[in-house]
DNA sequence: TTGACATAAAATGTATACATTTTAAATTAG
DNA sequence: CTAATTTAAAATGTATACATTTTATGTCAA
C-alpha cells in the first residue's frame, strides 16, 4: 500500500501540472520506467485513475490522459446538484453541533490559507461539504459523491483563476452552517443548490472562454 | 482479457448462488487456488467486484462477500429514483423510433422467456431501461447508472420470488414505450418514477420479511 | 503505387518468485 | 491464569520472467 499510494498521488499531480498533457497516450511500460516501479503497480493505479476519470481507456492498449470540456463540467455539476442537496437534506437532522464546529474550523482554515494552490483549496472545500453530508446514513450515496468529487477535482488545478469566486463562496459557506445550526434544513438545501449552481456556472463559463482562445 | 472476464463472470455467479456465502471472508490465495488462476487475475477481479459492491474490503487482508439488507436496497432505489428519471427526461427528445423498436423487441423477448433465471431476466430488464437512457448525452450519468445497476443486480438472484412483480412490470414497460413514442416526456418520467418506486417497495418489503424469518 | 500478407517489435496479460506486512500462535514473565 | 512479547505461518505487495495479443514494418505480387 506504500508504493501504490505514492505513485497514485504523484501521477495525479503530474497530470494536473500537465507534465502529461491531456489527450496524451501513456503506456504501462512508459510509466513503470519513468517512475521506477513495477508494471503491476502501474496497472493498479491505472485502474483506479480510470475509475476516477483522470485516465480513459484507449483502444486495446494504453490509457489516455483525460481532457477538459465545458460539457463534461456541466454534466458533473448537474449530477452534484441532483445528489448533494439530497445528501444534505438527509444529513441535516442528524448533524451534531460538534460536527458543525468542525465544519467551521475548516472554513477558518480555508479563509486563512489564501496562498494555497487551487487543488489543495479544493480539497479543503470538499472536506467541508463532505462533513455536512457525512451523517446522511447512506453509504452508497456518499461513495457516489466521492467519485463525483474526484472527477470534479481534475478541474480544480486547471482553473486556478476561476477560483476567484472563493470570496463569495466563503460567505455562502458560513451562511450554510448557520442555517443548519438553526435547524432550517429547507433553506440550507436551497442555499446549497444555489451555491453549487453559481460555482458551476463560473466554471463552465471559464471553460467556454478558454476553449475559444 | 480472457481469463479475467471468465473469472469475473464465474465468481459473480458463484457469489449469487451462495457458493460463497454472504459475510464470508475470501483470500486471494484461496480464490486463486480454487479457480486455478494466478493471484494477479484474482486481484484485478477483486478490485472490480469491490467497486461494484459484490465484495467489501475487510481489514488489511481479505475481502468479504457482501450481504443483503433492506436499508441498502432502499438506498439503491432512492438513488435510482434520483437519477433515472433525469436520464430519461434528457434522453426522451433524442429517442429515435428505431431505438424504441429495439426496446420493444427486448420487451417481447422478456415476455417470451418466462423460464429464465431471475438474474438473466434482470439483465434483460436493465438492457431495456438502459436503452431508453442511452441518448441522454451524459456519459458520466450513464456510468453512474451502470454502477448502480451492478449493485442492484446483486439482489436479483437473491429474490427470485419477489420478481413475481414482473406481471405488472411488463405492462408498465409497454406503456412507457408508448408514452415516449407519442413524445409525452413528462408522463413517461412520471410513470418511470412510479415504476421504480413500486418495484423498490416490493423488494424492500421482501427483504424485511425474510430478515424476520 | 497499392494492397495484402508475412514478420518483427512492442505492449499487455498472466504466472512465478521474492519481499514485506499482517495475523495468529505460542511461550514466558508477572 | 492473564497479558505481553516473541516467533512462526500465512497473506498481500511488488518485481521479474514468460506467454499472448496487438501494432507497426516491410516485402512482394498485382
Amino acid at each position: 500500500m506504500l508504493k501504490k499510494q505514492q505513485l497514485y498521488q504523484q501521477l495525479k499531480q503530474d497530470i494536473q501540472q500537465q507534465y502529461w498533457a491531456p489527450a496524451q497516450v501513456l503506456t504501462q511500460q512508459q510509466l513503470a520506467a519513468h517512475y521506477a516501479v513495477s508494471r503491476i503497480v502501474v496497472r493498479d493505479v491505472q485502474q483506479q485513475l480510470m475509475s476516477e476519470g483522470w485516465l480513459n481507456a484507449h483502444g486495446k492498449a494504453g490509457m489516455q490522459v483525460a481532457g477538459f470540456s465545458a460539457a463534461e463540467a456541466e454534466e458533473l455539476c448537474l449530477l452534484r446538484l441532483q445528489l448533494e442537496p439530497l445528501a444534505l437534506q438527509l444529513a441535516a437532522p442528524a448533524l451534531s453541533f460538534s460536527q458543525l464546529g468542525r465544519a467551521e474550523d475548516l472554513l477558518k482554515q480555508l479563509a486563512a490559507q489564501t496562498a494555497l494552490p487551487a487543488y489543495q483549496r479544493g480539497e479543503l472545500n470538499w472536506h467541508f461539504h463532505r462533513l455536512l453530508y457525512q451523517s446522511c446514513g447512506k453509504p452508497h450515496l456518499l461513495r457516489l459523491l466521492d467519485l463525483l468529487h474526484q472527477q470534479v477535482a481534475r478541474y480544480l488545478g486547471y482553473q486556478e483563476q476561476a477560483l476567484a469566486y472563493t470570496d463569495t463562496s466563503a460567505g455562502e459557506h458560513q451562511q450554510l452552517v448557520e442555517l443548519l445550526r438553526r435547524g432550517n434544513t429547507q433553506a440550507a438545501c436551497q442555499l446549497l443548490t444555489e451555491h453549487i449552481s453559481t460555482a458551476s456556472a463560473l466554471l463552465v463559463q471559464y471553460l467556454q472562454n478558454t476553449k475559444d482562445a
